[in-house]
DNA sequence: TAATTTTCAGAAACCGGTAACAAACAGACG
DNA sequence: CGTCTGTTTGTTACCGGTTTCTGAAAATTA
């Protein structure tokens, strides 16, 4: 048994197709009546519109595209589970690509989006090279993006972003008002904007309270575990900060389980802060002070300025930044030795 | 600048759009010398096959559907990782629609699938009503629908599960043996299958060992943390348990904060182990002993038993259970006292 | 009552592809 | 040279809705 499609209820209704169709848009002329008779006997032969058909003749398909980094990471889940609110409202289907921080599918997804299975997009960038011109190729074609978190700073779109210069100055004075003079910055990736603003917040830190800033403590990392435990632990070893201070949460659990291997007791010994998402961070060995960014918040902002572009476009600057604010939240981790 | 189209395409060739669509579809007849000048060309018109039109002619989506109880949860967002990276591999692309456990919300999700969205549905319900028969639908439609971890008895479709039986008699037998005798079993929805499945083992557990069954140690939360700090609170003060074992990873986490409330210490007081795909539960304070299902895993199963549907309908059975293996995984949260 | 406007329903074109069928053309063969 | 076969391309109907245009009937107005 197939789908029952418009002319099956039309012919069971004695209607023309077109009378039918009317029945389910608001502004075209029908008599009550009929109204009436056609939506009481759809929702008896369980009668829904073919999407791909009104999609097709609409030239809109309901649906935006998010494309992340990753799918198993706080961070992230949190900000689709904003968007995915905001657009169930809307009544708009989300379709979700994650990169795994690969260029290559980045592009590869971005290019197949332009065969409009999707009315916009919502992104957070791998960050992997630095040809973005693919994204040039959106803006020619009305496919509205909105950047969250991870941005390409060469490319003019609206974004959702949180103040993050603002919080690493914060999170490094911090660290250094709880007697810390070494401090690693560890990161994922330099060429990043996002890492890259974040290093400056630590880097003018450390300067406003006079402390030598360090190359080797700036550390690059790896996507993955065990590289990190690796150069994570060569450097707690070879240069014995006492302080850690991560750009991303995945690289404050890489500095736990090495300081664990290590003996390195926090806070007496290293004290360490993290950006993160993690809702548990107080149950953490020690508990974990964190710069915690309003995920859902960032999702359901970015969700709604795609909305606002998809709803009339000029209303919306292309160079719309919308600036969230992070929290500091102090525990164990950066405790000072009673 | 609209996008371009086939008929574009094929005027810019002097070819039929016939022939152009030929090009991009390997079974039919097409000169080699014509193809590669129409791949070209696309390329450098950055032509794209309209979605939406292909759909509709082909009767096919290339889309499957995923919906979950919650997006913010580790055991889901690995579970989608797992779908995702199948669904790539095959082409296909993936909705995803968080019922946030509402019963109306997976109703409505179910019933706007039928319009020919997605192609087939992966799910794992909400567990919120008992009447389930729009499921049941699907099948008429040839819709197939692939379960997973959680899912209705009273549905006859493919499942990918895990041992919950086993694995709740392990975790329940483990603290045994570990020295409780009042253990208490957390869980959110007595009525879903996979509560019942894992309480089954948990009181077969207890009989084994001899140990009183005592109802009021079944305790049932909710999905709000606040009112199941409350509820925790006031089992732990009034019924005194040694142990603890959650169905549901939240509920650990609530757990912990309870004890942290009453001065109730890990595991001397009180030993807990829970089912969790945390992937930092060494890193809690203490190291939680989880039951830690193959999340990824699952989707990756879910997803290909999906596709095998798809691809012939008759060779997978209905009735087709495909259960992997949790781990229970020992850490301090149920050490014995030295 | 006749003229005019309004209301409501149907016919048909259209959205952008796909595929069955038809046709043109080249080469093989008697 | 004519017929046959195989290859390649074009013509056209179709997928399932939406919407413009058209016309008949009903309602309003003169």
């Amino acid at each position: 048994m197939h789908n029952i499609n418009i002319k099956e209820l039309a012919r069971a209704l004695n209607l023309s197709t077109s009378t039918v169709s009317r029945a389910f848009r608001d502004n075209s002329d029908i008599s009550k009546g009929t109204k009436q008779r056609i939506l009481a006997k759809a929702k008896e032969l369980n009668y829904q519109p073919n999407h791909y058909a009104s999609n097709l003749r609409e030239q809109r398909s309901k649906t935006i595209a998010v494309i992340v980094p990753e799918l198993a990471n706080n961070f992230f889940s949190q900000a689709i589970h904003g968007i995915e609110r905001i657009a169930r409202e809307k009544g708009y289907h989300i379709l979700i690509y994650a990169t795994e921080d690969e260029y290559e599918k980045e592009v590869s997804f971005i290019h197949h989006l332009h065969n409009g299975r999707a009315d916009g997009i919502i992104m957070s960038v791998s960050g992997e090279a630095n040809d973005h011109t693919y994204l040039n190729e959106l803006a020619q074609k009305r496919l509205p993006l909105v950047f969250f978190d991870r941005v390409y700073e060469d490319i003019v779109t609206p974004r959702v972003i949180t103040n993050d210069y603002d919080s690493s100055f914060s999170a490094a004075e911090h660290l250094i008002k709880q007697g810390c003079s070494r401090i690693a910055y560890l990161v994922i990736n330099k060429n990043l904007s996002i890492g890259k603003t974040r290093m400056q917040g630590y880097i003018d830190a450390l300067e406003k309270y006079h402390i030598p800033f360090d190359d080797r403590l700036i550390v690059d990392c790896s996507n993955s575990y065990k590289k990190n435990n690796t150069i994570l632990k060569k450097m707690l070893k070879e240069l014995k900060p006492d302080g850690v201070f991560t750009s991303v949460e995945r690289l404050a659990f890489a500095t736990y389980y090495a300081c664990y291997d290590l003996d390195i007791r926090i806070p007496d010994d290293l004290k360490v802060i993290g950006f993160s998402s993690l809702e548990i961070a107080p149950l953490l060995n020690p508990s974990l002070t964190t710069i915690t960014q309003p995920a859902t918040e960032i999702g359901v902002e970015a969700a709604m300025l795609l909305f606002k572009m998809l709803e009339s476009p000029e209303s919306v600057d292309v160079n719309k930044k919308v600036v969230l604010d992070s929290k500091l939240i102090k525990r164990k981790s950066t405790e000072k030795k009673a």
